[in-house]
DNA sequence: AGCACGCCGACT
DNA sequence: GTCGGCGTGCTC
């Protein structure tokens, strides 16, 4: 018997192939199977979708075109689950991309590049290692009233389940005991742990393995090498490793006995995959956990308003949403919340950086050997250099950007398309040897408080020590966990850096936190950016302070301090009083009113090309496409716009948003639309276009 | 996405 | 005369 074999492989959606391509075979391998494929001059790894017997020659149909045999089947390897290919289908169509572009992207790579025979020899060496079993829990601090609440309506309700819990109230340790409890149920079950970056994997891999066993416990995120993505991918496939932490990719692992899955910090925007398959790890988590029966737990103490809103109370005024909200507002171990204060920056003298009152607060935190740790959004030394005489800037030839001044090493850097040159000794356009920065950034901040407190003292009569954290201090290998643990080893005093430091690092000694010039996102064009500013104070906020015995025997209070040009906005009104609900309850009613989402369902088509007005030609005959399509009536298609950094890398950019009230038509729309996308790119519309791409649920409109 | 094919500039 | 630039097109 022959059959006809159809495979899943690497081929984006806006290459002309089909989803599918189909093979020829005398043996019929299981759907999920992992084969290896022919395609074109080389031999690729593909996933088998589906297998038919193959049609007898003679039929009425046309003459089919001639398929290729199939490779090998690898299968030494049990084949991925009916769950898992549904999980892939549904991202695929709902994301807009082909299957194998997802399927394969949620292979880890090494498997990509290995033959049957060694492969084998690879799984028989995995098995020969052999997998601890896990721990059990022990002389652990009662849980808080709030915990244990937390946990008796998750244990009794089906969720999905929102953990709304304020930075310090022990969200991780519900977290722990959610696992603890599976595990105690059914010790063959799975648990996936998602977090939004790597460098927050150590430390949460470090408690899951004290608590469970470091045998019980593998990573997966792309900061490993690909032998260790490989071993760990192996250890959940076979159903060997009872938890798996990973960062938004870990969402695909391959797990047959998948229970739960927590999604911690789920309104980081790093959830949201911003090239390739651009899919919302998050979103994903709550429809896997559905479609397998696994438990889904997303927890923050700042929720994405998507999230806030499908918690909205059952009894409430406007009942519907799917999601149970658990609330724990209490800080763990009667530490209070930082206190808020808010420097009006319009009542200090031009240009300043900081101010007298911040600068003597940090003095006095200095006095005592407590830490301080101070915030701005932009590395580099300065966004710009200019020329006072010609106004010259330093534009970046390739991109609509300023290069940034990088004083370390003397350059001007593009954050864009990394072209980097020497700092000229004069101005370029009219040879002024009198170039100044305009601007500041993290380095420049770090230089500024050396200077301010170069005469402070430390209790022991030593010199202020002041560090700094951003992508650039932490690009070798090893830097950025070095300067943490020089921080928590309280060999710094003062730590400047940008939003990197912000997010989940358990500083025991900071006392004091400053945000210096948080206002840009206050009126920014994007309508997230409120919401991502309210999340990333409050995360800052709760830096501080974290240590209530120390505070408490210390007399000392945490802290945490906003410079801002405008202290009466409401969000500063409400993050005084750490009040996230406030905050969430105004910024719904105005997405509510101005019809954005949650309460409206967005895409963006987006084109590149060499000139703006080719792309935007592009979007617009697709748009002028679209016009037929039968749900056009429900979906608003707004015009061409160029991104708002227009030009990267000698690319230029442009994009179109189609938005609905309705989340199924605008899905309906984007399918049918997608194959008149194709059709114009190889038609003279397309002509000049490099690529063009669907963002579904963008996150930077 | 890869990879081959294909037609124009600076080198052994 | 060749090596190689990346534009265009194809892969079951």
């Amino acid at each position: 018997m022959n059959w006809r074999v159809d495979v899943a492989v690497q081929a984006p959606a806006h290459s002309a192939l089909g989803d599918l391509l189909s093979y020829t075979s005398t043996v019929a391998p299981d759907p999920g199977s992992l084969v290896r494929v022919p395609l074109g001059s080389r031999e690729v790894l593909g996933v088998v979708w589906a297998v038919h017997p193959q049609q007898e020659a003679g039929n009425d149909a046309a003459p089919a075109m001639p398929l290729k045999a199939l490779g090998a089947v690898l299968d030494a390897l049990p084949a991925l689950s009916e769950g898992w290919r549904d999980l892939v289908t549904f991202a695929a169509r709902y994301y807009q991309r082909s299957l194998g572009e997802i399927a394969l992207a949620a292979l880890p790579p090494a498997l990509r590049d290995l033959t049957a025979v060694q492969l084998v020899r690879r799984l028989k060496r995995q098995s020969a290692r052999g997998e601890s079993v896990a721990g059990s829990a022990r002389d652990l601090p009662a849980p808080s009233v709030e915990q244990t609440a937390a946990l008796a309506s998750f244990e009794a309700e089906r969720g999905p389940f929102l953990l709304f819990g304020s930075t310090g109230s022990g969200k991780t340790e519900v977290y722990l005991r959610c696992v603890a409890a599976l595990l105690q149920r059914d010790p063959g079950a799975q648990a996936l742990v998602m977090v939004p970056e790597i460098n927050l994997t150590p430390q949460l891999e470090a408690r899951f393995g004290e608590r469970f066993g470091a045998g019980a416990v593998v990573s997966l995120h792309s900061g490993m090498t690909n032998p260790q993505r490989l071993a760990s991918w192996l250890a959940a496939h076979s159903g060997g490793a009872r938890i798996i932490l990973g960062t938004r990719m870990a969402v695909f692992a391959s797990m047959p006995a998948l229970r739960l899955i927590v999604v911690d910090e789920e309104h980081d925007p790093s959830y949201k995959q911003q090239e390739g398959a651009r899919y919302s790890a998050r979103d994903l988590a709550v429809w896997r956990g559905q479609r397998e029966g696994a438990k889904v737990m997303l927890g923050s103490a700042t929720p994405s308003l998507e999230s806030w809103h499908q918690s909205r109370p059952p009894d409430g005024p406007d009942p519907g949403g799917r999601y149970l909200r658990l609330a724990m507002p209490s800080r763990i171990g009667e530490a209070a919340l930082p206190a808020v204060r808010l420097v009006d920056m319009t009542l200090q003298p031009p240009r300043t950086v900081l101010s007298g009152a911040l600068l003597e607060a940090i003095s006095q935190r200095i006095a005592r050997g407590e830490q301080s740790m101070v915030f701005l959004n932009r590395r580099g030394y300065a966004p710009v250099l200019a020329c006072g005489d010609c106004g010259w800037k330093s534009e970046c030839p390739h991109c609509s950007a300023y290069r940034v001044f990088h004083k370390i090493d003397r350059t001007l850097r593009c954050h864009h398309c990394g072209y980097t040159e020497r700092v000229p000794r004069a101005c370029p356009s009219c040879g002024n040897p009198d170039i100044a920065p305009v601007g500041r950034g993290t380095e420049q901040l770090e230089e500024h408080l050396g200077a301010l407190f170069a005469d402070v003292k430390r209790p022991d009569g030593s010199a202020v020590r002041i560090a700094r954290i951003d992508a650039d201090s932490t690009r070798r290998q090893g830097a950025l966990e070095s300067q943490l643990a020089a921080v928590h080893g309280g060999e710094v005093d003062v730590l400047v850096g940008t939003q990197m430091i912000a997010k989940g690092h358990d500083f025991r000694r900071i006392t004091l936190v400053a945000a210096v010039n948080p206002d840009g996102a206050l009126f920014s064009s994007d309508f997230r950016a409120p919401e991502r500013l309210f999340g990333l104070l409050m995360q800052s906020a709760g830096r501080s302070g974290r240590d209530a015995a120390y505070l408490a025997a210390q007399g000392a209070t945490a802290e945490m301090w906003i410079q801002t040009q405008h202290p009466q906005h409401p969000l500063f009104a409400a993050l005084r009083r750490h009040d996230y609900p406030a905050f969430a309850r105004d910024e719904l009613a105005e997405r509510a009113a101005a019809g954005m989402p949650p309460f409206a369902f967005q895409a963006l088509l987006r084109a590149d090309a060499r000139t703006q007005e080719t792309a935007q030609a592009y979007l617009n005959a697709a748009s002028a496409a679209a016009a037929s399509l039968d749900d056009a009536q429900q979906v608003t298609r707004y015009p061409a716009v160029p991104l708002s950094i227009q030009r990267v890398a000698n690319v230029e950019r442009a994009q179109m948003l189609v938005e609905s009230r309705s989340r199924a038509a605008l899905q309906r729309f984007l399918a049918a639309w997608q194959p008149m996308l194709h059709e114009l790119r190889r038609g003279p519309e397309g002509k000049g276009v490099i690529r063009w791409l669907i963002d579904v649920d963008p996150h930077m409109i």
